[in-house]
DNA sequence: ACCGCTATACGGTATCACTGAGTAGTGGGA
DNA sequence: TCCCACTACTCAGTGATACCGTATAGCGGT
């Protein structure tokens, strides 16, 4: 697949938000399941980026726990204004891809 | 709505290219085409950049024309080169909206 | 001792949509 | 007549975001 860097803006944060929203998790295993996810050329660089705007702007809970096989993890989960922002994200994704689509159909 | 700026990055040239590629048209036209479409806050100045971009990366021919209710207009046509560009969006779209789903869905 | 995998942080870059200001042509109302 | 609205395009600058490269560090196996 071509590069989708530009199209990933705005979305891949999204992304991330669902992933943490749908269990606690940390980056790199985040990084991994965006991977299967289709998500091939994401890497670790972008998600940290990511999870530490999340946790700048408040939107997420943060616990470090050691691993017992590599460095500690930094555990995330979502907070209420983090859920809120979600929502926010689905909203906006399904109002675009809507109208993408209708634009794809001849837009009438 | 919300704003989709950061969502937008990546498809919204790939939807003036849809439009130009559906007819010649011209700048200020696609604005108001873009606007009548759902995509209610794009403005013009936007809609120039991107076809200036357009312009220097060869994907576009271009007329002037005068316009008879005001200053000329700059009309628009897909080249090879933009045809291909062109699908090679709607390719992407159809990748990244097909993973955005699956992950809605819970991912499986 | 070295390598690979796991795990995070951070400065710098490129790209894109957007903003604001400027230029300019046409026609209508005070 | 003069101003304003609408039409139409240009361009320099801004902000947000994904990405890149590099660095640090713990753990296990050879």
């Amino acid at each position: 697949m071509d590069d989708l860097t530009e199209m990933l803006k705005g979305t891949l944060e999204g992304c991330v938000l669902e992933i943490i929203g749908s269990e606690e998790t940390y980056g790199y295993a985040i990084t991994r399941r965006l991977n299967e996810l289709g998500f091939a050329d994401v890497i670790e660089g972008t998600v940290y980026t990511i999870l530490l705007r999340l946790e700048r702007n408040g939107l997420v809970q943060v616990v470090k726990r050691p691993s017992g096989i590599g460095p500690p993890r930094k555990f995330y989960t979502l907070n209420d204004a983090g859920r809120e922002e979600l929502a926010k994200f689905w909203a906006k994704w399904q109002y675009l891809s809507s109208r993408i689509d209708r634009l794809k159909e001849g837009g009438r």
